[in-house]
DNA sequence: CGTCGCCTTGATGAACATCAAGGAAAGTGG
DNA sequence: CCACTTTCCTTGATGTTCATCAAGGCGACG
């Protein structure tokens, strides 16, 4: 993976308790959604020394958890490369994924009133995330009330964003709700760089079910529909949009209809 | 309604455009969730003056807007008496409940990253409530960063909560949605002094099969069910609660079971 | 007392969950 | 590299839940 070229500078990342000397190039703060106010960014311009502000930059491979339920919150994270998933666990063991992070998105809304996390976070691939320490945080005063300020817009916007999602989950027929899942990734996705038509969705079917409310088997069904009538090319987890604008509408609630491009 | 008694103290509130003198016994600062870092409640004590910051209370009686989806955001507003219903009007001009406030509670949570309102806030009852002027509070820096703080951690838990709602929207059975809303509602106006058995739900039917995004005629039916069941007494918009146990239980996802209470 | 809006009740159908089983890919150990 | 297991995904058959259509009741209000 980290093909040769290592010329650059290099950050100290910690994984698993091991000290690795990865290449500043994998840290790719030009998508980063915190660039406005990063210390990083605005102090040393794009290429930044990320060891001044980051107090623990982590990598984490498949299956590692970022954070559990319960703990206590000690970090605040921005994935920097690689995809998170968010969920939460019932008192009876019940899995419901709340959400993904993906590149350059943060997944520390997610503290309750008693300073401790209400959900897991788990790496779906390889990710390496900033982590800066809200105790670090708390000392810096102007940074911290200009990341609250900030943060706060990014809670509002949640918070309308799950107004929406919330009439998608209750009304929103299942294809309607895999149009949008798959709508609001290849946007997400494209804002990190990568083409928006062939997209790679790292997580199972069982989780974008999960996260959608729907049954395994329908998510199953409904992917070959869009296959089937020209709207993906679907190869495991490699999928590239053939026809954007059927699936926009279907996203924003209108059934399928053959002539939709038209 | 206002049984005669004006001897106390009165507040100059805006009734639509006109003046009224309202006793401040009408303003229930004791219920409000901003108590604590509201400047008169620790100014003055438990009687504010409430003239001295709010810069318009203001009167709305039943149909009245609060605001209008896409109004510049004026006011910071707290539900001081009555009860507000806030829906988002799409482009096709569907309506979409995404809540209500009760006494104590605030509505301005919506405002989205233009600076305006995402939604509309409707007086359901006659309302009055604290309209704090943004301008105004933009000059007092502390009260500022107290309140966005403050708002931070609201918005923060609305997220949660959000999240557990979409389980609910998008899994839920309609029972358990009902039975939510029905334990959401009388445990919120329990904090507003209510006796909890006994609440009144003075929005229509159509309004909560809306919010639940199920069909009216399905709430009708599960009203009936409930009834039945011996879990509730409804008359008209007057709920008493009688089988709190499985109420709570439903809530929580379980279907109806009959020795729920055992 | 009549009209209107809101709520209720009944009949029907469609969408999706569930149950069940088969298949393909990926990991595992020799 | 090849059998083996396991996990994940797909496909089919069936049933339940709830939306929809339709009509009737009941209170509110003029």
């Amino acid at each position: 993976m980290y093909s040769g070229q290592s010329t650059g500078a290099a950050a100290t990342v910690y994984a698993n308790g091991r000290v690795v000397q990865l290449p500043l190039r994998y840290f790719t703060c030009h998508h980063c959604k915190l660039q406005e106010i990063c210390v990083n960014a605005r102090e040393r311009g794009s290429q930044p020394n990320l060891t001044d502000i980051i107090d623990h930059p982590r990598l984490f491979r498949r299956g590692d958890y970022l954070f559990r339920q319960g703990d206590p919150v000690r970090y605040f994270y921005i994935i920097n490369s690689g995809v998170t998933k968010q969920f939460i666990t019932s008192p009876e063991g019940a899995e419901k994924v709340v959400g993904f992070s993906l590149v350059g998105e943060s997944v520390s809304l997610d503290y309750c009133e008693g300073g401790r996390h209400n959900s897991n976070v788990i790496a779906l691939d390889t990710a390496n995330v900033c982590a800066i320490s809200v105790n670090r945080l708390n000392r810096e005063k102007g940074i911290k009330a200009e990341l609250t300020d900030c943060l706060f817009r990014h809670a509002v916007s949640e918070i309308n964003r799950h107004h929406e999602l919330q009439q998608l989950m209750g009304h929103g027929a299942a294809e309607n709700k895999l149009a949008f899942f798959l709508n609001d990734m290849a946007s997400r996705l494209q804002n990190t760089g990568q083409a928006s038509d062939a997209i790679v969705l790292v997580m199972s079917r069982h989780d974008i079910a999960n996260y959608l409310c729907l049954a395994d088997e329908t998510v199953s069904r409904l992917f070959r529909k869009f296959s089937d009538w020209r709207i993906l090319d679907i190869d495991r987890k490699q999928f590239r949009i053939i026809d954007f604008a059927a699936l926009r509408s279907m996203a924003c609630g209108n059934r399928y209809t053959f002539s939709d491009t038209a």
